[in-house]
DNA sequence: AACTATTTATAAGA
DNA sequence: TTCTTATAAATAGTT
């Protein structure tokens, strides 16, 4: 938009060209931003996709305070608290990226992380009938905990 | 930083000129990542959260394309998956806020899904469980059935 | 919500 | 890649 206006709606071709501008422009962004955060307290997470298999976290500009003010009506505060573990997810997925260049390490070890922690809370869920079950066929013949098991099913939660 | 240089590091307090400059420096932030997502194919995402009690998910500047490209190193293809899904949880926490907002409903009711989902898991894990608990107990005397379930521990995954 | 004097960002060139 | 610079774009203060 210098020298020559840009024209809008016009992907650039050639690559390193493309490159550069992906550079000038990427770093407007994110010193605006930047600006908009000290300049008026505000909160921003950017999330920047280069094409061609290099997708990167840029930056988090996080401004605590704005997260802890009340978010008003009672109704969307559990948005909020949605929307600042994804932040957070995102945090830590980048961190990991980081560390895994920095020291040339594969990543795959630790991908399955959340799914090992919701199995671990599963097993333990498990093991906690198991004892349960356990009690159950401690304090009656065998028959009636059966007909006891076939009439309660598990109930976790009202649909 | 016109008509006076903007001096940075000083939080704007009045609070009406702040929202004036939130708004104006907030749209030129998402104009420039617009441009950047369309000249240059990258994909962006943008969360905002104004302080006093508006926490909002701003934009998602999304293009696929960038998404469907080879991560290269294999082993990075994992990590750019849970960045895709991340990113996706994003947009439908920000659909679910912008569906709110334009129907007036309240979003409480749709809060917990994640955690929701989670425990119908749950809860088809267990009642998997009781049924080989009585399975076994079919199998043999109560008294065998009770030492089995002490020999073995629920083990669903390696450590 | 518009205007405008300036500052800031940047496309093309070196 | 980094710098320079002519020019476009953004915006702080104002109306």
């Amino acid at each position: 938009m210098v020298r020559r206006k840009t024209v809008m709606k016009t992907v650039k071709d050639k690559k390193s060209s493309r490159q550069v501008t992906i550079s000038k422009r990427r770093n407007g962004v994110f010193k605006n931003a930047n600006e908009l955060a000290i300049l008026c307290s505000v909160a921003i997470a950017i999330l920047c996709f280069s094409p061609g298999g290099k997708p990167r976290f840029e930056a988090v500009i996080d401004n605590p305070e704005t997260f802890n003010a009340d978010g008003g009506s009672s109704s969307k505060k559990s948005l909020c608290d949605q929307v600042k573990k994804l932040t957070e997810k995102f945090r830590d997925v980048l961190k990991k990226l980081e560390t895994s260049k920095k020291k040339g390490e594969m990543v795959d070890k630790s991908m399955n992380e959340v799914l090992k922690r919701d199995i671990l809370k599963l097993k333990g869920k498990l093991e906690e009938l198991r004892d349960k079950v356990k009690e159950q066929i401690n304090d009656m013949e065998a028959s009636s905990s059966l007909l006891l098991l076939e009439k309660e099913p598990v109930v976790l939660m009202k649909d």
